[in-house]
RNA sequence: AGGCGCGUAGCUCAGGGGGAGAGCGCUACCCUGACACGGUAGAAGUCGUUGGUUCAAAUCCAAUCGCGCCUACCA
């Protein structure tokens, strides 16, 4: 089923794929799904159960045909979420892990690898599942704090002159006890008179050990040996060559090893143990203790360190290979805060037990000969035994981790072994992007097959993505039952808006929260961008039409650059994974410049207010702006855009295959007036000044007023002067009068922007003690920053040791300042003296 | 036990040595010929705490508190 994870890892990926497309590269994106051997095993059994029967009464061939049954069925369905996510993969290359073509790779590098010496088989300590009933990989333990105890036990010297007492949480073991070892260091223990023990219940008479290993500080210093049930005493064990002895078996009840104990469960056992140790008087005392337990990742049933003869890949050359790559740059990962960690463990790393005794999966290509014992590993069924001739020979019967087959995903999906088209021109892949949770069991170990069977890595790139938590920051869980379905999202809001919420909050190296509140906001989004392209269209019944220079408004030129500068922007983002910023980018283009001003803007020359030829010089700018901004959103905005492309005149087949802004030809030459910014920031900042004095001044929006704008700068007037339409219309003013410093109108209201001094008229309904507050709030609030800029100004060491721009900068605010002040005391002396009179 | 991350406006979060930002929420006014899922304006923060480096710290360093995560064989 789909999930939250799912749906940000493919948003992510969906946006790479269709923004390098947009940018002429030949993409490839295989969509495809690993067998999850353990987990589909336990679903098709519990489906058995329910029909009363069980995969042993079926028999192996009969049950795996169950659960590709099963898989027929529900197999598809995620493929078919992921498009309605919107994801552009190359459907037809569908893969899945226990397909032909990757069973045969998986063979294949099991093969070599055994004959490498990198595969071996043999009884180890390793964790098992007894309810899944099988091995797991260290890496899928989970440890968790449980409230347990830790019993003191009396083992009595075989002498009979007194005790030594151990400590243990699993008093039920020590059935299986071969030893009991202390620190050599441990001066308690350094003269003792026997060197053996009896133990308890069993009566069977045990060694004590000398081994460093045990921590004096712990306990008693005395440590129970028990090599066959805890991974540390399995190798004392070793070391002093112990006993293994088996007590708990395979379905987690006690073997004959255990005694009277036989046939219990473990955990019943514990309590029968701990009862008779304390009929015996051997129990000392029991003391609570928090301690980590393993617990199975896929049903959360208590692991037991259980020896057992299972298959693992000797890793550590493996490892090596793969920590080079990434320390000499072949492989990067970003953020680059994931590199430690990824170090960390490979370094640390350990044989990974790679057999699974449950039968859906990649049977081990490995068959024993009946006669001789010998063991052949190879691509097909031997048909005799090439040691003694023997014809019965007997397949292993364990199955490969799902890890196994998707360790090799980067290249057996490309039909590895053969060196096919696919894997000349894509492999090394780009980029994989991936949650961090699988950092270890997917990310690293494709690295080390990658490396290994290809000779290079098998991607250039990792990008790490943040876990999409729930409102409250916890991981999301079906238990918890604080799972968000992304399809109810999508059903809800869209999935635009959805996908546009990952990638504004995909920031790197935080997690997600995500809430339905989220998702609305960027519903609003989409539904102005649709608003936006209606609009548009009203007035767009022609394709694209040239743009000519000369003809263009300030807005015209304005927008062109602004696009320019987002569309750059957008690409850097992306090809620095900075997903949230690009989105955010997007955004603030689309409704505060394109929609708050530039559509406001032009709206007098689209309605023909100003001639045909102002007209169309809008329209042919606005086509492009819109065509191209549709382009730039198209990653994250994958259907709205295309809908309004094809209803755009003069556009021809999917958006998805038009180019880049930037990759234009007439992209530099097109948006070129780099003076256009500043002058519609002027054009801007005026008519908010205005507004501002008619929102404070409670004047109504439909009153049309008069402005007078006083400034020395003849630039300044200029340009206020052409452009003084635009003013008037979208400050709403019925005359804006341009001029040189003169006499205050009587009846206004005043503001200071850019030096300028702007007279709002208020014919009769100005209020002078109003203005007088609105006056002396702004001058209040000018006085601090004035005290700060002068703080600066009169430190030496500023001056002296401040960059020269940053002092410059911050002499030019001052004067500004200082400037606005006068302007707003004077007037608020004039205002005071006209109120005199 | 180690390692990592996060504490910035009521909420969710960007930013990351020189003018505190966004979205949502809130207040006021407005159905102005794309949009009330809208428009215009506004209020709101000692940037967790304490020290240090620096002319300058929300930003770098150290300590500390709180929260979260990952790795690990202490019985």
């Amino acid at each position: 089923m789909l999930h939250m994870g799912h749906a940000l890892n493919v948003t992510m990926q969906d946006i790479l794929c269709r923004y390098r497309r947009l940018r002429g590269d030949n993409v490839l994106w295989m969509p495809g799904t690993d067998h999850a051997g353990i987990a589909t095993q336990n679903v098709v059994e519990k489906k058995l159960a329910s029909e009363g029967t069980d995969r042993h009464k079926l028999g192996r061939e009969k049950f795996i045909e169950a659960v590709w049954e099963w898989r027929s069925e529900s197999g598809s369905a995620i493929i078919n979420q992921l498009k309605r996510l919107g994801a552009s993969c190359d459907w037809k290359l569908e893969r899945f892990t226990m397909d032909e073509g990757l069973s045969i790779a998986v063979r294949r590098v099991f093969v070599q690898l055994y004959q490498e010496g990198l595969i071996y088989r043999g009884n180890y300590i390793i964790n098992w599942c007894h309810r899944c009933h099988t091995a797991l990989a260290d890496l899928e333990v989970e440890h968790e704090e449980v409230d347990s105890h830790l019993y003191y036990i009396k083992y009595p010297f075989s002498d009979g002159s007194g005790s030594i007492v151990i400590a243990t949480t699993r008093p039920e073991t020590m059935l299986g006890d071969t030893a009991v070892a202390v620190n050599p260091d441990d001066p308690r223990y350094k003269n003792l008179e026997t060197d053996s023990v009896i133990l308890p219940l069993l009566n069977r008479k045990i060694p004590i050990i000398m081994d460093s290993y045990v921590d004096m500080a712990f306990g008693t210093g005395a440590l129970k040996v028990t090599p066959a049930h805890d991974p540390n005493d399995f190798e004392i064990g070793k070391r002093h060559n112990l006993p293994e002895i088996k007590v708990i078996d395979d379905n987690g009840k006690m073997t004959p090893e255990a005694g009277k104990f036989e046939g219990l469960d473990r955990f019943k056992c514990r309590e029968s143990v701990v009862k008779s140790l304390k009929r015996e008087g051997l129990l000392e005392k029991m003391e609570p203790i928090k301690h980590n337990v393993g617990h199975c990742y896929r049903c959360k049933t208590i692991v037991e360190p259980n020896l057992s003869r299972q298959w693992f890949v000797k890793v550590k050359p493996l490892a090596e290979k793969a920590i080079d790559a990434v320390e000499n740059g072949s492989t990067k990962i970003v953020p680059e805060i994931w590199t430690n960690t990824y170090y960390d463990w490979m370094r640390n790393i350990k044989d990974w037990c790679i057999s699974r005794q449950i039968w859906w999966g990649h049977q081990i290509p490995a068959w024993t000969c009946e006669n001789c014992r010998h063991i052949i590993v190879s691509m097909e069924a031997p048909e005799t035994c090439p040691a003694c001739g023997n014809g019965i020979l007997v397949q292993e019967t364990d199955v490969l981790d799902t890890w196994f087959s998707s360790a090799l995903w980067p290249f057996s999906t490309m039909g590895w072994p053969e060196n096919t088209q696919l894997l000349k021109t894509f492999y090394p892949t780009s980029v994989l992007v991936t949650g961090f949770d699988i950092l270890f069991f997917w990310v690293a170990r494709m690295m080390m097959m990658g490396i290994h069977f290809m000779k290079d890595v098998p991607f250039k790139d990792v990008y790490v993505h943040a876990l999409v938590r729930d409102e409250e920051g916890k991981k999301m869980s079906k238990s918890k039952g604080n799972v968000i379905d992304p399809l109810n999202i999508i059903d809800q809001y869209g999935t635009d808006a959805f996908r546009m919420t990952l990638a504004a909050f995909a920031a790197q190296g935080r997690d997600i929260k995500m809430s339905e509140k989220r998702v609305e906001g960027y519903r609003h989004f989409i539904n102005k961008l649709w608003n936006a392209g209606r609009f548009s269209l009203m007035h767009l019944k022609q394709g694209y039409t040239e743009i000519k220079f000369a003809d263009l408004s300030l807005p015209d030129k304005w927008i062109l650059a602004r696009l320019k500068h987002t569309s750059e922007s957008v690409a850097g983002s992306i090809d620095s994974y900075r997903f949230n910023d690009a989105a955010g980018t997007l955004y603030k283009f689309v409704w505060h410049e394109l929609c708050d001003w530039y559509l406001e803007a032009i709206k007098p020359c689209l309605y023909g207010h100003k001639g045909e030829e102002k007209k169309n010089a809008a329209l042919s700018v606005l086509w492009r702006v819109l065509h191209d901004t549709l382009i730039l959103l198209h990653p994250f905005i994958p259907f709205v855009t295309e809908e309004i492309w094809h209803k755009l005149p003069g556009t021809k087949g999917s958006i998805m295959k038009a180019v880049f802004p930037a990759d234009e030809k007439d992209f530099a030459s097109l948006y070129c007036d780099p003076e256009s910014e500043p002058m519609m920031d002027l054009i801007i900042q005026m008519i908010t000044g205005i507004r501002n004095v008619r929102g404070e001044m409670n004047i109504s929006p439909s009153a049309s007023i008069d402005v007078i704008l006083q400034s020395e700068d003849d630039f300044l007037r200029k340009i206020l002067s052409l452009n003084e339409d635009i003013i008037i219309n979208l400050a709403g003013l019925k005359s804006f009068l341009v001029a040189e410093p003169g006499e205050r109108p009587k009846k206004a209201a005043m503001t200071v922007v850019s030096g300028a001094i702007m007279y709002i008229s208020l014919e009769g309904i100005i209020d002078f003690s109003k203005e007088k507050d609105r006056l002396e709030k702004e001058l209040a609030k000018l006085k601090d920053e004035i005290a700060v800029s002068i703080k600066k100004l009169r430190n030496d060491d500023f001056l002296s040791k401040a960059p020269a721009d940053i002092v410059e900068k911050v002499r030019e605010k001052h004067q500004n300042f200082v400037e606005k002040q006068q302007k707003l005391m004077t007037n608020l002396d004039k205002i005071r003296s006209i109120e005199a009179s």
